[in-house]
RNA sequence: GUGGGUAUAGCUCAGUUGGUUAGAGCACUAGAUUGUGGUUCUAGGGGUCGUCGGUUCGAGCCCGAUUAUCCACCCCA
Protein backbone atom coordinates (compact mmCIF):
# COMPACT_ATOMS: atom_id res chain seq x y z
CA UNK A 1 0.00 0.00 0.00
CA UNK A 2 1.23 3.45 -0.37
CA UNK A 3 2.01 5.11 2.62
CA UNK A 4 0.04 8.92 3.55
CA UNK A 5 -1.07 10.69 6.16
CA UNK A 6 -4.73 10.49 7.88
CA UNK A 7 -6.22 13.75 6.68
CA UNK A 8 -5.44 17.16 8.49
CA UNK A 9 -2.24 15.60 10.42
CA UNK A 10 1.24 16.25 9.46
CA UNK A 11 4.89 14.84 10.65
CA UNK A 12 6.97 17.38 12.17
CA UNK A 13 10.81 16.80 10.99
CA UNK A 14 13.64 17.70 13.05
CA UNK A 15 14.22 21.67 12.40
CA UNK A 16 10.60 22.02 12.27
CA UNK A 17 10.25 20.04 15.56
CA UNK A 18 12.95 22.75 16.75
CA UNK A 19 11.04 25.58 15.75
CA UNK A 20 7.72 24.21 17.25
CA UNK A 21 9.79 23.54 20.81
CA UNK A 22 10.84 27.35 20.31
CA UNK A 23 7.37 28.19 19.65
CA UNK A 24 6.29 26.02 22.99
CA UNK A 25 9.71 27.03 25.28
CA UNK A 26 8.92 30.86 24.63
CA UNK A 27 5.28 30.49 25.84
CA UNK A 28 6.22 28.05 28.45
CA UNK A 29 8.14 31.07 29.87
CA UNK A 30 5.62 33.57 29.89
CA UNK A 31 3.18 31.55 31.56
CA UNK A 32 5.46 30.65 34.14
CA UNK A 33 6.44 34.41 34.30
CA UNK A 34 2.86 34.59 35.71
CA UNK A 35 2.62 31.77 37.87
CA UNK A 36 1.25 29.06 36.03
CA UNK A 37 2.28 25.62 36.69
CA UNK A 38 1.81 22.70 33.77
CA UNK A 39 -0.28 19.94 33.65
CA UNK A 40 -1.17 17.77 31.14
CA UNK A 41 -4.47 15.42 30.95
CA UNK A 42 -5.50 12.67 28.69
CA UNK A 43 -5.47 12.08 25.13
CA UNK A 44 -9.24 10.68 25.25
CA UNK A 45 -12.01 11.02 27.75
CA UNK A 46 -14.88 9.43 28.37
CA UNK A 47 -17.32 10.66 25.55
CA UNK A 48 -19.90 12.04 28.43
CA UNK A 49 -17.17 14.02 29.29
CA UNK A 50 -16.84 15.82 26.44
CA UNK A 51 -20.09 16.19 24.83
CA UNK A 52 -22.59 19.26 25.48
CA UNK A 53 -20.35 21.53 25.92
CA UNK A 54 -19.35 22.95 22.55
CA UNK A 55 -23.04 23.35 21.08
CA UNK A 56 -24.10 20.88 18.28
CA UNK A 57 -21.46 21.78 16.02
CA UNK A 58 -19.04 20.56 18.27
CA UNK A 59 -20.18 17.92 19.13
CA UNK A 60 -20.28 16.78 15.68
CA UNK A 61 -16.89 17.72 15.36
CA UNK A 62 -15.28 15.55 18.42
CA UNK A 63 -13.59 12.51 17.26
CA UNK A 64 -15.30 9.23 18.97
CA UNK A 65 -13.11 6.33 19.29
CA UNK A 66 -15.10 3.03 18.25
CA UNK A 67 -15.36 0.79 21.05
CA UNK A 68 -13.53 -2.27 21.95
CA UNK A 69 -14.59 -5.86 20.79
CA UNK A 70 -17.80 -6.96 19.70
CA UNK A 71 -19.01 -3.55 20.13
CA UNK A 72 -22.61 -4.30 17.98
CA UNK A 73 -24.20 -7.26 20.41
CA UNK A 74 -25.57 -4.80 22.83
CA UNK A 75 -26.92 -2.12 20.85
CA UNK A 76 -30.78 -1.79 20.24
CA UNK A 77 -32.01 -3.27 16.94
CA UNK A 78 -34.14 -0.50 15.87
CA UNK A 79 -31.06 1.85 15.73
CA UNK A 80 -29.78 -0.57 13.86
CA UNK A 81 -32.95 -1.03 11.29
CA UNK A 82 -33.15 3.03 11.10
CA UNK A 83 -29.63 3.52 10.14
CA UNK A 84 -29.79 5.95 13.02
CA UNK A 85 -26.32 7.38 13.51
CA UNK A 86 -26.49 9.94 15.83
CA UNK A 87 -28.85 8.18 18.65
CA UNK A 88 -26.46 5.07 17.79
CA UNK A 89 -23.09 7.25 19.14
CA UNK A 90 -23.40 6.76 22.84
CA UNK A 91 -24.06 2.65 22.03
CA UNK A 92 -21.13 2.30 19.79
CA UNK A 93 -18.94 4.88 21.38
CA UNK A 94 -18.09 5.92 24.84
CA UNK A 95 -14.57 7.78 24.41
CA UNK A 96 -13.12 10.33 22.16
CA UNK A 97 -9.77 12.57 22.15
CA UNK A 98 -9.95 15.54 23.61
CA UNK A 99 -11.65 18.67 21.34
CA UNK A 100 -9.41 21.41 23.49
CA UNK A 101 -7.95 22.06 27.19
CA UNK A 102 -10.11 23.98 28.47
CA UNK A 103 -13.14 21.01 29.66
CA UNK A 104 -10.50 18.29 29.86
CA UNK A 105 -9.24 21.06 32.64
CA UNK A 106 -12.41 21.68 34.48
CA UNK A 107 -12.81 17.65 34.88
CA UNK A 108 -9.11 17.87 35.95
CA UNK A 109 -10.50 20.90 38.87
CA UNK A 110 -13.33 18.90 39.98
CA UNK A 111 -12.02 15.35 40.68
CA UNK A 112 -9.02 17.14 42.51
CA UNK A 113 -10.24 20.09 44.01
CA UNK A 114 -8.73 18.55 47.34
CA UNK A 115 -5.54 18.67 46.81
CA UNK A 116 -5.46 22.04 44.75
CA UNK A 117 -5.24 25.44 46.39
CA UNK A 118 -7.21 28.32 44.92
CA UNK A 119 -6.54 30.16 43.12
CA UNK A 120 -5.26 27.55 40.99
CA UNK A 121 -3.47 28.76 37.70
CA UNK A 122 -2.49 26.00 35.31
CA UNK A 123 -1.04 26.28 32.09
CA UNK A 124 -1.07 23.05 29.63
CA UNK A 125 0.38 22.87 26.02
CA UNK A 126 -0.55 19.78 24.39
CA UNK A 127 -2.66 18.62 21.01
CA UNK A 128 -6.30 18.61 20.60
CA UNK A 129 -8.12 17.09 18.09
CA UNK A 130 -11.12 18.11 15.88
CA UNK A 131 -13.27 16.18 12.62
CA UNK A 132 -13.16 19.31 11.10
CA UNK A 133 -12.77 19.77 7.30
CA UNK A 134 -8.58 20.88 6.81
CA UNK A 135 -7.57 24.29 4.79
CA UNK A 136 -5.64 27.09 5.32
CA UNK A 137 -4.34 27.30 9.38
CA UNK A 138 -6.95 24.31 10.32
CA UNK A 139 -5.44 21.01 11.08
CA UNK A 140 -7.68 17.87 12.61
CA UNK A 141 -4.53 17.59 14.98
CA UNK A 142 -3.50 20.93 16.43
CA UNK A 143 -1.67 21.77 19.38
CA UNK A 144 -3.39 24.36 22.27
CA UNK A 145 -1.28 26.38 24.52
CA UNK A 146 -3.69 27.01 27.75
CA UNK A 147 -3.30 28.89 30.56
CA UNK A 148 -6.15 29.34 32.98
CA UNK A 149 -6.95 30.12 36.41
CA UNK A 150 -9.82 28.88 38.52
CA UNK A 151 -11.11 29.94 42.05
CA UNK A 152 -10.70 33.94 41.10
CA UNK A 153 -13.17 36.76 39.98
CA UNK A 154 -10.76 39.29 39.50
CA UNK A 155 -10.19 41.11 36.83
CA UNK A 156 -6.95 41.16 37.48
CA UNK A 157 -6.57 37.80 35.57
CA UNK A 158 -7.61 38.99 32.14
CA UNK A 159 -5.64 42.01 32.55
CA UNK A 160 -2.44 39.86 32.76
CA UNK A 161 -3.79 37.70 29.94
CA UNK A 162 -3.18 40.88 27.89
CA UNK A 163 0.33 41.13 28.72
CA UNK A 164 0.75 37.62 28.23
CA UNK A 165 -0.34 37.55 24.72
CA UNK A 166 1.36 40.84 24.10
CA UNK A 167 5.19 39.46 26.05
CA UNK A 168 4.68 35.89 24.31
CA UNK A 169 3.58 37.15 20.88
CA UNK A 170 6.34 40.17 21.11
CA UNK A 171 8.97 37.71 21.89
CA UNK A 172 7.77 35.75 19.05
CA UNK A 173 9.01 38.88 16.62
CA UNK A 174 5.54 39.66 15.83
CA UNK A 175 5.44 43.01 14.81
CA UNK A 176 1.84 44.13 14.25
CA UNK A 177 -1.49 41.79 15.96
CA UNK A 178 -4.74 42.97 17.71
CA UNK A 179 -5.72 41.30 20.82
CA UNK A 180 -9.27 41.94 20.95
CA UNK A 181 -11.46 42.15 23.74
CA UNK A 182 -15.24 42.11 24.35
CA UNK A 183 -17.58 41.08 27.53
CA UNK A 184 -20.26 38.66 27.15
CA UNK A 185 -22.29 40.82 29.41
CA UNK A 186 -22.14 43.38 26.77
CA UNK A 187 -23.60 41.38 24.38
CA UNK A 188 -26.22 40.40 26.94
CA UNK A 189 -27.48 43.67 27.82
CA UNK A 190 -27.64 44.86 24.11
CA UNK A 191 -30.61 42.23 23.41
CA UNK A 192 -31.94 43.44 26.32
CA UNK A 193 -31.63 46.89 25.53
CA UNK A 194 -33.72 45.45 22.41
CA UNK A 195 -36.43 43.23 24.17
CA UNK A 196 -34.99 40.16 22.86
CA UNK A 197 -32.83 38.60 24.93
CA UNK A 198 -33.98 34.90 24.27
CA UNK A 199 -32.24 36.03 20.63
CA UNK A 200 -28.58 36.49 21.97
CA UNK A 201 -26.89 34.11 20.26
CA UNK A 202 -28.26 34.30 17.13
CA UNK A 203 -27.59 38.23 17.50
CA UNK A 204 -23.81 37.47 18.47
CA UNK A 205 -23.59 34.96 15.40
CA UNK A 206 -24.78 37.55 13.04
CA UNK A 207 -23.30 40.27 14.48
CA UNK A 208 -19.67 38.57 14.20
CA UNK A 209 -19.53 38.20 10.66
CA UNK A 210 -19.56 41.89 10.09
CA UNK A 211 -15.99 41.92 8.88
CA UNK A 212 -16.88 39.31 6.32
CA UNK A 213 -20.20 40.17 5.42
CA UNK A 214 -20.65 43.15 5.40
CA UNK A 215 -23.46 45.38 7.55
CA UNK A 216 -26.07 44.29 4.69
CA UNK A 217 -25.35 40.85 5.38
CA UNK A 218 -25.38 40.92 9.22
CA UNK A 219 -28.69 43.24 8.59
CA UNK A 220 -30.32 40.46 5.94
CA UNK A 221 -28.70 37.49 8.74
CA UNK A 222 -30.31 39.30 11.58
CA UNK A 223 -33.95 39.30 9.85
CA UNK A 224 -33.80 35.83 9.37
CA UNK A 225 -32.64 34.90 13.09
CA UNK A 226 -36.10 37.03 14.29
CA UNK A 227 -35.02 40.29 14.32
CA UNK A 228 -37.58 43.19 13.27
CA UNK A 229 -36.40 46.67 11.03
CA UNK A 230 -36.99 48.15 14.29
CA UNK A 231 -34.60 46.30 16.43
CA UNK A 232 -32.05 46.55 13.61
CA UNK A 233 -32.61 50.41 13.68
CA UNK A 234 -31.43 50.23 17.41
CA UNK A 235 -28.82 47.82 16.35
CA UNK A 236 -26.92 49.86 13.87
CA UNK A 237 -25.48 52.46 15.83
CA UNK A 238 -23.95 49.61 18.46
CA UNK A 239 -22.44 47.60 15.27
CA UNK A 240 -21.22 50.86 13.83
CA UNK A 241 -19.82 51.90 16.90
CA UNK A 242 -16.34 54.72 16.37
CA UNK A 243 -13.94 55.98 17.55
CA UNK A 244 -11.41 55.41 20.48
CA UNK A 245 -11.76 52.52 23.01
CA UNK A 246 -12.59 55.30 25.82
CA UNK A 247 -15.26 56.88 23.31
CA UNK A 248 -16.56 53.33 22.37
CA UNK A 249 -17.15 53.03 26.25
CA UNK A 250 -18.78 56.13 26.89
CA UNK A 251 -21.22 55.67 23.99
CA UNK A 252 -22.20 51.63 25.01
CA UNK A 253 -22.68 53.46 28.53
CA UNK A 254 -25.79 55.44 26.78
CA UNK A 255 -26.78 52.98 24.56
CA UNK A 256 -27.29 50.48 27.75
CA UNK A 257 -28.66 52.55 30.38
CA UNK A 258 -31.53 50.31 30.52
CA UNK A 259 -29.62 47.15 31.29
CA UNK A 260 -28.53 46.40 34.65
CA UNK A 261 -25.94 43.37 32.87
CA UNK A 262 -24.72 45.56 29.68
CA UNK A 263 -23.37 48.06 32.23
CA UNK A 264 -21.46 45.45 34.29
CA UNK A 265 -19.74 44.01 31.00
CA UNK A 266 -18.81 48.14 30.54
CA UNK A 267 -17.73 48.57 34.27
CA UNK A 268 -15.44 45.07 33.82
CA UNK A 269 -14.19 46.23 30.66
CA UNK A 270 -13.15 49.28 32.14
CA UNK A 271 -11.25 47.84 35.17
CA UNK A 272 -9.48 45.44 33.01
CA UNK A 273 -8.50 48.51 30.63
CA UNK A 274 -7.43 50.40 34.10
CA UNK A 275 -5.51 47.48 35.19
CA UNK A 276 -3.28 47.00 32.30
CA UNK A 277 -2.39 50.72 32.00
CA UNK A 278 -1.22 50.04 35.53
CA UNK A 279 0.80 46.97 34.87
CA UNK A 280 2.16 48.80 31.92
CA UNK A 281 2.78 52.26 32.79
CA UNK A 282 1.01 53.87 30.05
CA UNK A 283 -1.42 53.50 27.29
CA UNK A 284 1.14 52.53 24.77
CA UNK A 285 -0.11 48.79 24.84
CA UNK A 286 -3.45 49.80 24.94
CA UNK A 287 -3.17 52.47 21.90
CA UNK A 288 -1.35 49.85 19.79
CA UNK A 289 -2.77 46.68 20.48
CA UNK A 290 -5.71 46.16 22.04
CA UNK A 291 -9.23 46.77 21.11
CA UNK A 292 -12.67 46.92 21.69
CA UNK A 293 -14.71 44.31 19.57
CA UNK A 294 -18.09 44.89 19.90
CA UNK A 295 -18.82 42.17 16.79
CA UNK A 296 -16.31 39.67 19.18
CA UNK A 297 -19.14 36.54 20.22
CA UNK A 298 -17.09 33.77 19.95
CA UNK A 299 -18.55 30.36 19.53
CA UNK A 300 -17.75 28.59 22.89
CA UNK A 301 -21.14 29.47 24.90
CA UNK A 302 -19.97 29.01 28.33
CA UNK A 303 -18.10 32.08 28.20
CA UNK A 304 -19.98 34.83 30.80
CA UNK A 305 -17.48 37.74 31.02
CA UNK A 306 -14.69 39.14 29.36
CA UNK A 307 -13.84 37.37 25.77
CA UNK A 308 -10.21 37.47 24.20
CA UNK A 309 -9.00 36.91 20.60
CA UNK A 310 -6.20 37.68 18.33
CA UNK A 311 -5.49 38.16 15.48
CA UNK A 312 -2.14 39.05 13.25
CA UNK A 313 -2.38 42.10 10.79
CA UNK A 314 0.88 40.70 9.18
CA UNK A 315 -0.64 37.71 7.44
CA UNK A 316 -3.81 36.56 6.36
CA UNK A 317 -4.60 34.02 8.62
CA UNK A 318 -7.29 32.74 11.31
CA UNK A 319 -7.20 33.87 15.11
CA UNK A 320 -4.05 32.69 16.75
CA UNK A 321 -5.35 32.95 19.71
CA UNK A 322 -8.85 32.89 22.20
CA UNK A 323 -10.29 33.08 25.47
CA UNK A 324 -12.45 34.18 27.59
CA UNK A 325 -14.18 33.93 31.35
CA UNK A 326 -16.59 31.16 32.11
CA UNK A 327 -18.13 31.91 35.45
CA UNK A 328 -19.50 27.85 35.82
CA UNK A 329 -17.46 26.03 33.83
CA UNK A 330 -17.17 23.35 36.45
CA UNK A 331 -20.62 23.53 37.43
CA UNK A 332 -21.47 20.42 34.56
CA UNK A 333 -19.37 18.50 36.81
CA UNK A 334 -20.99 19.11 39.73
CA UNK A 335 -18.87 21.66 41.53
CA UNK A 336 -20.29 25.83 41.88
CA UNK A 337 -19.17 28.77 42.29
CA UNK A 338 -16.03 28.24 40.87
CA UNK A 339 -15.09 31.11 38.22
CA UNK A 340 -12.73 30.47 35.89
CA UNK A 341 -10.71 32.30 32.89
CA UNK A 342 -8.34 31.44 30.40
CA UNK A 343 -6.74 32.01 26.73
CA UNK A 344 -5.30 30.41 24.30
CA UNK A 345 -2.24 30.62 21.54
CA UNK A 346 -3.16 28.31 18.49
CA UNK A 347 0.99 27.46 17.92
CA UNK A 348 0.26 25.38 14.96
CA UNK A 349 -1.26 28.69 13.56
CA UNK A 350 1.64 30.70 14.81
CA UNK A 351 3.94 28.33 13.28
CA UNK A 352 2.58 29.05 9.67
CA UNK A 353 2.62 33.17 10.47
CA UNK A 354 6.26 32.90 11.84
CA UNK A 355 7.32 30.90 8.89
CA UNK A 356 5.21 33.19 6.86
CA UNK A 357 7.18 36.12 7.55
CA UNK A 358 10.35 34.17 7.94
CA UNK A 359 10.39 35.11 11.58
CA UNK A 360 12.16 31.99 13.12
CA UNK A 361 15.86 32.83 14.37
CA UNK A 362 18.83 31.05 12.03
CA UNK A 363 19.45 28.53 15.02
CA UNK A 364 16.50 27.65 16.90
CA UNK A 365 18.06 24.34 18.26
CA UNK A 366 21.14 22.19 19.50
CA UNK A 367 22.33 20.10 17.20
CA UNK A 368 25.54 18.36 16.70
CA UNK A 369 28.36 20.28 16.99
CA UNK A 370 31.39 18.12 16.18
CA UNK A 371 31.81 15.28 13.76
CA UNK A 372 34.67 12.91 14.20
CA UNK A 373 35.82 11.11 10.85
CA UNK A 374 36.30 7.42 10.66
CA UNK A 375 38.63 6.48 8.15
CA UNK A 376 39.10 2.71 8.81
CA UNK A 377 38.70 0.35 12.14
CA UNK A 378 42.05 1.93 13.53
CA UNK A 379 40.83 5.25 13.56
CA UNK A 380 37.86 4.09 15.09
CA UNK A 381 39.03 2.75 18.15
CA UNK A 382 41.57 5.64 18.08
CA UNK A 383 38.42 7.86 18.62
CA UNK A 384 36.20 6.60 20.69
CA UNK A 385 37.62 8.11 24.13
CA UNK A 386 37.69 11.09 22.48
CA UNK A 387 34.75 11.02 21.53
CA UNK A 388 33.20 10.20 25.18
CA UNK A 389 35.36 12.93 26.37
CA UNK A 390 33.81 15.41 23.77
CA UNK A 391 30.57 14.51 24.99
CA UNK A 392 31.46 14.47 28.86
CA UNK A 393 32.77 18.30 28.47
CA UNK A 394 29.20 19.15 27.39
CA UNK A 395 29.84 19.19 23.68
CA UNK A 396 27.57 17.48 21.37
CA UNK A 397 29.44 14.61 19.37
CA UNK A 398 29.21 11.81 16.80
CA UNK A 399 31.58 9.88 15.41
CA UNK A 400 30.40 8.87 11.62
CA UNK A 401 29.22 5.36 12.47
CA UNK A 402 31.55 3.51 9.41
CA UNK A 403 34.62 4.12 7.29
CA UNK A 404 33.68 5.96 4.42
CA UNK A 405 35.29 8.78 1.65
CA UNK A 406 36.15 11.57 3.62
CA UNK A 407 34.11 13.40 0.89
CA UNK A 408 30.84 12.05 2.45
CA UNK A 409 31.47 12.28 5.73
CA UNK A 410 32.06 16.14 5.29
CA UNK A 411 28.79 16.23 2.97
CA UNK A 412 27.11 14.51 5.69
CA UNK A 413 28.63 17.30 8.44
CA UNK A 414 27.30 19.72 5.85
CA UNK A 415 23.68 18.93 5.49
CA UNK A 416 23.88 18.69 9.41
CA UNK A 417 25.08 22.18 9.62
CA UNK A 418 27.80 20.76 12.20
CA UNK A 419 30.39 23.31 12.54
CA UNK A 420 33.48 21.50 13.59
CA UNK A 421 34.78 18.07 12.26
CA UNK A 422 37.97 16.27 14.15
CA UNK A 423 39.92 14.49 11.00
CA UNK A 424 41.92 11.45 12.59
CA UNK A 425 44.10 9.68 10.17
CA UNK A 426 47.43 7.80 10.29
CA UNK A 427 49.87 10.66 10.66
CA UNK A 428 47.44 12.34 13.55
CA UNK A 429 47.91 9.09 15.34
CA UNK A 430 51.09 8.84 14.92
CA UNK A 431 51.94 12.10 15.76
CA UNK A 432 48.97 12.20 18.71
CA UNK A 433 47.48 14.83 17.07
CA UNK A 434 43.80 15.57 16.23
CA UNK A 435 43.15 17.78 12.76
CA UNK A 436 40.42 20.21 13.75
CA UNK A 437 38.47 21.88 10.81
CA UNK A 438 35.92 24.81 11.05
CA UNK A 439 33.90 24.13 8.15
CA UNK A 440 32.53 27.58 8.23
CA UNK A 441 36.11 28.73 7.17
CA UNK A 442 37.50 25.68 5.95
CA UNK A 443 40.04 26.62 7.97
CA UNK A 444 42.12 23.53 9.55
CA UNK A 445 44.56 23.39 13.08
CA UNK A 446 46.42 20.41 14.17
CA UNK A 447 45.82 20.51 18.19
CA UNK A 448 46.93 18.30 21.49
CA UNK A 449 43.57 17.06 23.16
CA UNK A 450 43.92 19.75 25.82
CA UNK A 451 44.00 22.50 22.62
CA UNK A 452 41.60 20.59 21.27
CA UNK A 453 38.66 20.64 24.07
CA UNK A 454 39.61 23.98 24.77
CA UNK A 455 39.26 25.33 21.10
CA UNK A 456 35.59 23.68 21.44
CA UNK A 457 34.57 25.10 24.69
CA UNK A 458 34.63 28.56 23.77
C1' G B 1 -22.81 19.36 5.59
C1' U B 2 -22.27 23.19 0.95
C1' G B 3 -19.33 25.28 -3.21
C1' G B 4 -14.76 25.73 -6.30
C1' G B 5 -9.69 24.33 -7.94
C1' U B 6 -5.91 20.63 -8.61
C1' A B 7 -4.00 15.49 -9.52
C1' U B 8 2.49 14.12 -14.52
C1' A B 9 9.68 11.39 -11.16
C1' G B 10 11.08 11.36 -3.90
C1' C B 11 9.77 17.19 -3.97
C1' U B 12 8.17 21.76 -6.97
C1' C B 13 6.20 21.96 -11.62
C1' A B 14 6.36 22.36 -17.57
C1' G B 15 3.96 19.47 -21.39
C1' U B 16 1.59 23.60 -27.91
C1' U B 17 -5.46 22.59 -31.86
C1' G B 18 -5.18 15.26 -29.35
C1' G B 19 0.11 12.86 -33.07
C1' U B 20 6.97 9.23 -32.79
C1' U B 21 10.40 6.93 -27.31
C1' A B 22 6.67 12.25 -21.49
C1' G B 23 10.52 16.78 -19.85
C1' A B 24 13.08 20.57 -16.45
C1' G B 25 14.84 22.20 -11.70
C1' C B 26 15.81 20.41 -6.89
C1' A B 27 17.06 15.92 -4.27
C1' C B 28 19.67 11.15 -4.69
C1' U B 29 23.97 7.87 -6.56
C1' A B 30 28.67 7.75 -9.00
C1' G B 31 32.86 10.05 -11.40
C1' A B 32 36.21 14.44 -12.39
C1' U B 33 39.23 14.51 -6.85
C1' U B 34 41.87 6.77 -3.27
C1' G B 35 42.43 12.50 3.15
C1' U B 36 38.67 17.55 2.35
C1' G B 37 32.04 19.67 2.24
C1' G B 38 29.24 23.94 0.46
C1' U B 39 30.45 26.16 -5.96
C1' U B 40 31.25 23.81 -10.90
C1' C B 41 31.22 19.96 -14.79
C1' U B 42 29.87 14.88 -16.50
C1' A B 43 27.08 10.48 -16.18
C1' G B 44 23.27 7.51 -13.91
C1' G B 45 18.94 5.55 -11.44
C1' G B 46 14.18 6.69 -11.06
C1' G B 47 7.01 7.47 -14.30
C1' U B 48 0.80 1.85 -14.27
C1' C B 49 0.74 10.64 -16.30
C1' G B 50 -4.47 9.37 -9.10
C1' U B 51 -8.13 5.23 -10.43
C1' C B 52 -12.02 3.17 -13.62
C1' G B 53 -14.69 3.76 -17.98
C1' G B 54 -15.91 6.49 -22.65
C1' U B 55 -14.89 9.33 -27.45
C1' U B 56 -10.97 8.68 -31.32
C1' C B 57 -7.02 5.58 -36.30
C1' G B 58 -4.43 7.66 -31.97
C1' A B 59 -5.54 10.41 -25.11
C1' G B 60 -0.87 13.06 -20.17
C1' C B 61 -4.27 16.48 -23.10
C1' C B 62 -11.33 15.77 -24.65
C1' C B 63 -15.93 13.59 -21.85
C1' G B 64 -18.12 10.90 -17.48
C1' A B 65 -17.61 8.68 -12.84
C1' U B 66 -14.66 7.84 -8.58
C1' U B 67 -10.85 8.70 -4.96
C1' A B 68 -7.36 11.90 -2.86
C1' U B 69 -5.87 16.68 -1.85
C1' C B 70 -6.00 22.06 -1.49
C1' C B 71 -9.00 26.50 -1.05
C1' A B 72 -13.55 28.92 0.51
C1' C B 73 -18.38 28.73 3.39
C1' C B 74 -20.22 26.92 8.28
C1' C B 75 -17.49 26.76 12.59
C1' C B 76 -12.97 27.49 14.82
C1' A B 77 -6.71 27.72 17.25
Amino acid sequence: MKPALAKGTRDFSPTEMERRNYIFNTIKSVFAAYGYREIQTPAFENLQTLTGKYGDEGDRLIFKLLNSGDYLAKTPQALLDEKASLKLIPHISEKALRYDLTVPFARYVVMHQHEITLPFKRFQIQPVWRADRPQKGRYREFYQCDADVVGSESLLNEAEFTLIYHEALSKLGLKDYTIKLNNRKILTGIAEVLGKPELIVDMTVAIDKLDKIGLDGVNRELLDRGFSTVDLEKLQPIILLQGTTLEKIAQLKTILQASETGLKGVDELETVLGYIEKLTGDTSLLDRFVALDITLARGLNYYTGCIFEVKTNEVSMGSIGGGGRYDDLTGMFGLNGLSGVGISFGADRIYDVLEELALFPESTGQSTRVLISNFDKLAELYALPLLQKLRRAGIATELYPAAAKLKKQLAYADAKNIPYVILIGESEMQEGVFSLKDMATGTQQQLREPALLAALTT
